[in-house]
DNA sequence: CGAACAGGCAACCTCAGGGTTGCATTTGGT
DNA sequence: ACCAAATGCAACCCTGAGGTTGCCTGTTCG
């Protein structure tokens, strides 16, 4: 009966933010993110160089983005670069804004009212 | 030389938040958030109810929640309730929203132009 | 053509994460 | 005092994630 989320947080596709959260759960794939989107498209070579970890691992992150939604690759010859995709980001955002207003109203409202009958 | 992120991105403290990604990429885990966030302090037992885990398993989330400080536990008697600190859901999603901000200053902008003078 | 660059594929390794079981401990109630 | 509820602790299991190495495939360019 419990862990029963309550209907505004249920109908706005909670349980799909999981994976896009997982993806951002790991340091180099949120650098990975952070680096794509203040430097656009860049290829895999491009993003390796400056990592401590092999092609493969970042290959391997940027698959593991994709599979979130976070990140798109586009072919341009012989190479392959990866641009972001924003709009799962936006899409997680907002799960985070829902928790935060469902707080608000289930308790934070209560709970202000009872330190402010102090 | 690469992943070099932007000042705006490395000031706001975004490795800090990949801990915090992390401890929401669980699906069992968000949902403990969730119910959390809309029913406030609850027990162990209480949180374990309702699912098909073990009650070992549910403390052990817990303790991932709580070392990312997503969450806090009160002793009660001989219960342990817990309830969500938000805070940190609100400095996930201000990452989350510095990132659409860093990509629309970036590249938003300038797409936008680029398809729009076509 | 042939070398060098960019990437794909696959096997392999290691260890942390999600889960369980079993038992000990604290606490509430009668 | 005593029993049952609510947790804590620890050992253990197993799969998957992060990473590496080695080799093969395209592709660009001189």
């Amino acid at each position: 009966m419990s862990l029963r989320v309550s209907p505004p947080l249920r109908s706005a596709g909670f349980r799909n933010a999981a994976p896009v959260f997982a993806a951002l759960g790991d340091e180099t794939r949120l650098r990975l993110v952070a680096f794509l989107c203040s430097s656009g498209a860049k290829s895999i070579a491009q993003l390796t160089s400056g990592t401590d970890i092999t092609r493969q691992a970042v290959t391997k992150h940027l698959q593991v983005l994709a599979n979130a939604g976070l990140v798109r690759d586009v072919r341009a010859g012989r190479e392959r670069l990866w641009e972001l995709e924003p709009e799962r980001i936006e899409e997680a955002r907002r799960s985070l804004q829902l928790i935060e207003q469902q707080w608000d109203h289930a308790l934070g409202k209560l709970k202000r009212a009872v330190e402010g009958s102090l």
